[in-house]
DNA sequence: TATGATAACTAACACGTGTTACTAAATCGC
DNA sequence: GCGATTTAGTAACACGTGTTAGTTATCATA
């Protein structure tokens, strides 16, 4: 019995004939052995890797709070086990060598890449590109060809926005979720100033502060604002992470949500429907978002057609309580919520 | 100019003589084409494939709003990338293939692996040891030989209840953080358990649930617990994440934490502190977890005798205001935390 | 100049698999 | 009974690197 042999019957190669005999000796052999082929060997001579890797586009010290990351591995791993697939992670910090994840690529540890929050300054992307890398992005990037999967930062903004206005503010303070060489973050600060546009209200530069992702810089951010000069009644922040802080900040001063300054985040992460008051969000489709690019780079790699490479998809404002534009009574509040919450699509 | 010669010097291997002139061409000419060695090819002839599986063990579904993968990552990319180590990452979801991490190790795709929160009735976990594969496990297992690194759940429980207690509470509810396969849960609850037998307070079932990792069944649970005869003043569950859902139910039912039901947590996420109000819980130095574990692991790989398996690392219980404990001005309070915060370490 | 030592480089093998081309045995058609 | 076809199995190469042993050129020494 040849090597070749169990190599065939492993590997279920079609249209060879085996003997029923034999290919039951060769399965319980390995069964017996534990046997399972090498990894690298295979990789090395079918040149795949089977391995893809998930680079996150931040500080390293972002990540300990980032909601965002877990459901989308959640989503990437479920269809990844489909494919016999492997997630890798690694974090893109540009205090690290800039070209860092380029080496994976090179080295083809990673058969491709799936890059979530990618930085206008990123100038490593533009070598995948050029490398013919397989890459999708989660998030986007003005001007790039490679394949995206994100939602409209900026139609979405606005439409929380918007909601705040349709309430009566006019005085509107915005945190972005972070500094603007993040695209997303350019993108929803964008959003709120359309909006703030198409109702005829004058765009204020010291109603806007920059966060970092933290809870801390929403915490720190809404303290500037309140210790500032100009008033405001209503808040949008681009995070239900930073929004967290900023309600801190808020209550510590003795100003109730949504009375005193309504407030709007961004992302509706699990803990936002349970924050006091419940937070009005714009939800973002993370496991849809996980599932589409993991579906595209799988795609992508069978050397399929890619039948679309820009995918984009819709978010809905919830309005819970934090906007002051639900009368629903406090103690039932929760219970009835999932009648109670109004949603706006965004993008129809 | 030779393919070894390439290899010898891209490699900087010592104690070889190579000429200036010629190292620099083979420098430049690796720059020029961007030319980085295949990691199939060196894995094969290494028999190291420079990547560590962190493998999670929970159900896929709880991993979106587990606030403990993040930092644990972070810790763990920060000291592989000193060492040129990937880190691959996959859940172990009992509903899956069991033995899906074990065919991982034994295809060598990855030198080792960290296993987080294991399960007692994880019998694959024993076939690692008997394979004497590169195992860590972050979190605790009776009965087996593998290197651990975790925290003394029982007694960082029983130091949080202990307080509790301290402040006059007798009738003390408990919500653990996940279903009692998971050995952590187990052992907070024995914690739990502990203090009240300590106290003199006897140990009632009926002020007992059981969470499943999940805000939601925070919320569930503590809603049951308000649904039921037995009454409690105060309550410990075992995650902050379920404390989230907890204080929601509280709230809802018009009961203010800590005036009419005091509530203490475990694990301090980062959200922990912004909570209304700001959350008591047992400190856990994720962080330091998985510094020590990752670093455990490169010690078990390089060979080098490892001076300790078993590191069990100190928690701190941070005494905030959701116990009723604290009695800063609530308008001050964010403000002086720090200082305001009263610790009580638990393993001296 | 002959001898040995050293510097600089290279040919050849090993790693464990997938795959192709080939051989041997068995079966079939007439 | 004999060539043609199908079935079952194998030998040999390729994948891209690290490494060992070996081969020239260079140079110092007696």
């Amino acid at each position: 019995m040849s090597r070749t042999t169990v190599s065939l019957v492993l590997n279920n190669v079609r249209d060879i004939k085996i003997s029923p005999a034999t290919r039951q000796k060769v399965m319980d052999a390995a069964e017996r052995l534990g046997y399972v082929p090498n990894a690298a060997a295979r990789a090395l001579v079918s040149q795949r890797a089977q391995i893809i890797g998930l680079l996150l586009s931040r500080k390293s010290h972002h990540i300990s709070t980032d909601a965002f990351i877990n459901p989308i591995m959640q989503g990437l791993l479920d269809v990844f086990r489909q494919h016999d697939m492997c997630l890798l992670i690694d974090i893109v910090d540009p205090d690290h060598t800039k070209e860092a994840y380029i080496q994976l690529a090179r080295a083809k540890r990673i058969d491709g890449i799936l890059f979530s929050g990618p930085r206008l300054d990123d100038e490593a992307l533009k070598l995948l590109e050029v490398d013919g890398f397989p890459t999708v992005l989660i998030g986007q990037l003005p001007g790039t060809k490679l394949c995206v999967v994100d939602i409209d930062n900026c139609a979405a903004a606005k439409s929380a926005v918007a909601h705040l206005i349709r309430l009566g503010h006019r005085q509107i303070a915005c945190i972005t979720n972070a500094q603007l060489t993040y695209s997303a973050a350019v993108e929803r600060l964008r959003g709120y100033q359309c909006a703030l546009e198409e109702a005829g209200i004058a765009y204020d530069p010291a109603l806007v502060r920059f966060g970092d992702f933290t809870i801390e810089s929403g915490y720190e951010q809404m303290r500037n604002l309140l210790a500032g000069q100009t008033k405001f009644t209503a808040a949008f922040v681009a995070s239900d992470t930073l929004a967290l802080g900023a309600r801190a900040a808020l209550s510590e001063q003795g100003l109730a949500v949504p009375q005193d300054v309504a407030l709007v985040g961004f992302d509706d992460l699990p803990f936002a429907r349970y924050m006091d008051p419940p937070l009005t969000t714009v939800h973002l489709p993370v496991s849809d978002l996980a599932h589409r690019a993991s579906e595209m780079m799988i795609a992508l790699l069978s050397g399929d057609h890619v039948p679309c490479d820009r995918v984009i998809l819709d978010t809905e404002l919830i309005i819970r309580e934090s906007c002051g534009a639900s009368h629903t009574s406090t103690v039932m509040k929760r219970k009835e919520e999932k009648e109670g919450e109004r949603i706006f699509r965004n993008n129809l």
